[in-house]
RNA sequence: GGGCCGGUAGCUCAGCUGGAAGAGCGCUCGGUUUGCACCCGAGAGGUCCCGGGUUCAAAUCCCGGCCGGUCCA
């Protein structure tokens, strides 16, 4: 696909104005703007980091640049807006925030829904992880978390605000007026970026080899026929408000500049003397050029250290891993804290995957430098020092923190097995680079941990391929687009006949009470019918689609179910024969159902609300299902709830249903539905409508719904949680029934307490009494038995003992029986053989036609002969199939009976003297 | 959502090239010891996750399911 770059684009008004110069970088070959001219584009890795010797009007913190920023573009007419959760929940193919555009992705770049200002601009919290293994040893070019500056503008072909021009001139006034670069010092660098299914071409503004800011001109739809130009046309910029911190503040890392004070007290709590701070300085200007998160690099660029300040390189190294360490467990804990105060969950999938990640990879770091601090108090020193700036970490404090040492607890059970694992190599060769990627892959054991392991307790050294953790993921399947489109809910011909439909008129909104209406037929395929009006709810939200009728004059037609593509209703008939296009039909719906799928989809909503009120707002929809017996709910929470929780939970949403509160529904605009509620509105999904519907049932819960409600919610009658399951780690499914439905299930509970009284001929009331009393009795039956059995293999033995058959230096005892307690029969074969050894002893067992033959020998019989030669022989006379080994065989002969046994007993008797006399 | 690993005594696990279910800890009883622990002896404790299949024979092999763990999206 090639790129359709104008290359005029790039020529500002401002560069040919002030006399810009367009050169090319002789190392990565881009061409940059800049008004001197230079041999290089000025960022990583064609440049030396030389920012520390630029100037600035001042040094500034980083909440200061993060104010300066917000206050200049406010300045210039941008709308400040408030900042989105880091947990991109609005995103159906997108766990994290990503970027500042994300928030405004995919309703308003596509077009549907209008931005909430325009231009606007906003610092928004991000999380990235693809890097967060070098996160550290980059001194701060890497980061797990940051915050992006963006100012953004949106053109619509009948709404122009700015483009390109405004866009450079923001940039540079920002840069030189407001933090004072010299403008000889700003280099514009070409680039083309591409993200989310959208592209266009950009400016990357570096200062002294760091990168700054990024402006992009997003123009361009990217699908299989190559760029397509938008009718909007956005301006997208990236301001890094750590990295202008650090370049402002000219400390030795962007984690100085960022995280202040907290290094000093983080170096001190894991007990790491903080390094001279030119060692750092040192260091860091070789950060631009060498790629530090290269082993072979970073090895390269400490050597060039060491000599220049005559340092020793190998514990020049060793200093600055732990160091580093200590960088990334600054930047990790905070990671940490926004994930968990926005309300993620770990878990084994999803979202919560992501944060358990980080958590884990912070845990692993804190073990490998053997400190005693707790990752619970380090994410506790970041909610105290975030609090003005994330007011939300501190208000979930308690939980975050909770779910902190949980974690901690499942980590140490798996590092629990390293130990075993190590002893399990003790002995034989190291493990080899296959079976440490299984062991990580299945079992989540750390390569590095094992071999710490291995060798503080057996001094065996490990090799780690420096690559390990891609050749883990390269035998993962090549990721798929994140969530397929939902599943086909019809035929792919019905989607494109119905798309071509005009909208049904949705009676089921209008009205959610209707019962009976009147509607044309507009469309009929195959079974499937269109109607220009319809009461029938069409399956979303975990709400299934109605059943009824479609009656015209002569016949009714069975609707079994009903689905929508897009905003046509398709009805499903049983048989759609006699339905035209453009006949008028009255259509039923089965109302005794759907009024009960109403009542559990309010229902539903007010469970929701109560969730959040006893278990914390961390808890989110994670799927619901509302048929007309029962509803579930399945939500993110970190353990199951305890009973006395559940009963809480319960008695508050049967509160709610007491207390009569309407429940409003309003079609709102986004932007304002948003603003009035939040993103908890999108529990079941994002609607990708610019007004949306909101479900509210006030004071208690609001959700951007499509469901059918009750008006009330003392209509949904009574809630009842009747099973409470954890379906995945950190999510927990609810089960419950509102309404009518609740006696069905009471129904259910009684007829089986019924059933179970008449089985234990025992009356409903004194059942559980019955169920103890048979419970002595088992065990009274048990130890009874267990007398008999001992003695009825008394009995047995003593018979054995003394009627076997003296055949020289060998017994031989058949023992006949029809008593297929194997346990007993078990047990007397193996005190036989052991009280007489020369014991032959032959079991014989009528089986269905046939007769199951074990034959056991004592350790002298063994001697003699070989119980597989029997078989052998036997199998000369009888038909058998047997095995075994040589003083142990089972095996079945055809037939039953006296005569049968009598061959067998023959034949082994022959065989057992015959083998004698050899001897 | 997908891959991989696992489910055996109360606990931690071994056994898994099919051939009569084990160890350590814990428990009960006895002995030694006169604080406990240690030590010695005896014993109890099993739906080998469930269901189906292959086989003379399945904890072990095959298929399906349930549950847990873990990695990757």
């Amino acid at each position: 696909m090639t790129k359709p770059i104008n290359e005029s684009i790039y020529v500002t008004k401002m560069f040919s104005e002030k006399g810009y110069k367009r050169a090319q970088c002789n190392s990565c070959k881009a061409y940059f703007w800049s008004i001197v001219s230079r041999e290089n584009c000025e960022d990583a890795p064609c440049a030396d980091y030389t920012f520390f010797d630029i100037p600035v009007k001042r040094a500034l913190s980083y909440r200061e640049v993060r104010n300066l920023f917000l206050d200049f573009f406010k300045k210039k007419g941008h709308e400040v807006i408030e900042p989105k959760p880091v947990v991109a929940r609005w995103r159906e193919d997108l766990y994290l925030t990503i970027a500042s555009i994300v928030v405004f992705q995919p309703h308003v770049t596509s077009g549907i829904v209008e931005p909430p200002a325009n231009p606007l601009v906003i610092a928004q919290p991000c999380i990235r992880l693809e890097d967060i293994d070098s996160v550290g040893l980059t001194l701060g070019r890497h980061l797990t978390n940051f915050i992006m500056g963006g100012h953004h503008a949106f053109n619509y072909p009948n709404k122009y605000v700015y483009w390109v021009n405004e866009t450079a001139e923001y940039a540079k006034e920002f840069f030189v007026e407001e933090l004072g670069v010299p403008e000889e010092e700003l280099v514009f660098k070409e680039s083309w970026w591409e993200g989310g299914g959208n592209a266009g071409p950009s400016f990357e503004v570096a200062v002294g080899g760091l990168e700054l800011a990024t402006l992009v001109f997003m123009m361009y739809k990217v699908d299989e026929s190559g760029y397509v130009e938008l009718p909007l046309k956005i301006v997208d910029t990236g301001y890094g408000i750590e990295r202008i911190a650090w370049f402002v503040q000219k400390t030795p890392t962007a984690f100085h500049a960022v995280y202040g004070d907290l290094v000093r007290e983080f170096h001190r709590l894991l007990d790491i003397p903080e390094p001279d701070e030119d060692i750092l300085y040192t260091m860091v200007k070789k950060a631009g050029r060498y790629n530090l998160a290269n082993a072979e690099d970073f090895n390269k660029a400490v050597d060039i250290v060491a000599s220049e300040l005559k340092l020793d390189s190998v514990e020049l190294k060793e200093v600055l891993r732990r160091v580093f360490d200590i960088y990334a467990i600054l930047d990790h804990t905070k990671t940490i804290a926004l994930m968990l105060a926005d309300g993620v969950v770990p878990s084994n999938s999803g979202e919560g995957y992501l944060a358990r990640l980080v958590i884990r990879r912070a845990l692993r770091r804190l073990s490998r430098l053997g400190a005693s601090a707790r990752l619970g108090e380090l994410v506790n020193r970041q909610i105290s020092f975030w609090s003005d700036m994330f007011p939300k970490m501190m208000k979930h404090r308690h939980i975050i923190l909770e779910i902190i040492e949980m974690e901690e607890d499942k980590f140490k059970e798996v590092l629990s097995k390293v130990s075993t694992i190590a002893t399990k190599y003790s002995t034989r060769r190291s493990p080899s680079t296959e079976e440490l990627i299984q062991l990580y892959d299945s079992q989540g054991i750390p390569p590095d941990v094992l071999s710490q392991e291995l060798e503080r307790r057996f001094n065996i050294k490990l090799e780690i391929p420096h690559n390990f953790y891609s050749l883990v993921a390269s035998r993962h399947s090549k990721p798929k687009v994140l969530k397929e489109f939902e599943e086909l809910a019809v035929p792919k011909d019905v989607i494109e006949w119905a798309s071509k439909m005009p909208e049904t008129r949705k009676l089921f909104h209008e009205d959610p009470y209707m019962k009976v209406f009147k509607a044309k037929v507009l469309g009929v395929h195959r079974n499937y019918v269109v109607l220009d009006a319809t009461a029938f709810y069409p399956e979303g939200g975990g709400q299934l689609g109605d059943r009824g009728y479609l009656k015209s004059q002569e016949t009714a037609y069975r609707v079994i179910d009903t689905k929508k593509v897009g905003n046509v209703v398709i009805h499903i008939v049983e048989n759609g024969a006699g339905l035209k296009e453009g006949m008028e039909v009255i259509g039923e719906i089965d109302w005794s159902i759907r009024y009960r799928r109403m009542r559990h989809h309010t229902a539903t909503h007010i469970l929701l609300g109560a969730l959040r009120q006893v278990l914390g707002e961390h808890v989110w929809q994670a799927g619901a299902e509302k048929t007309e017996s029962k509803a579930r709910l399945d939500v993110t929470h970190y353990k199951v709830p305890s009973r006395d929780e559940i009963e809480r939970i319960e008695i508050l949403a049967n509160n709610v249903i007491d207390m009569g509160l309407d429940v409003n529904i309003t079609y709102m605009h986004r932007n304002d539905a948003e603003k009035k509620y939040g993103f908890t509105l999108y529990q079941g999904g994002v609607p990708m409508t610019s007004v949306i519907r909101v479900v509210e049932i006030p004071q208690w819960d609001a959700e951007a719904c499509f469901g059918t409600h009750v008006r009330n919610t003392r209509e949904v009658g009574v809630l009842k949680i009747i099973n409470v399951d954890k379906i995945a780690d950190g999510v927990i499914r609810f089960e419950f029934t509102a309404g009518t439905a609740t006696a069905d299930y009471i129904k259910h509970l009684e007829s089986k307490i019924t059933r179970i009284a008449s089985m234990l001929n025992s009356s409903f009331e004194d059942v559980d009494k019955r169920v103890e009393g048979i419970a002595r009795e088992f065990e009274n039956m048990r130890s009874l038995l267990k007398s008999y059995r001992e003695f009825h293999q008394n009995m047995l033995l003593e018979q054995i003992l003394k009627h076997a058959e003296n055949l020289d230096k060998i017994k031989l005892y058949t023992l006949k029986t029809e008593m297929y307690d194997e346990e007993v029969l078990k047990s007397v074969i193996l005190k036989a053989i052991n009280m007489m050894p020369n014991l032959v002893l032959i079991a014989l067992q009528p089986k269905e036609q046939k007769t199951f033959l074990e034959i056991s020998l004592g350790q002298e019989a063994v001697q003699y002969i070989d119980a597989r030669d029997i078989i052998k022989e036997l199998s000369k006379h009888v038909r058998i199939k047997a095995g075994g080994k040589k003083d142990h065989v089972t095996g079945m002969v055809e037939g039953i009976g006296k005569e049968l046994e009598d061959i067998i007993r023959g034949a082994i008797k022959g065989i057992i003297e015959s083998k004698i006399k050899q001897k």
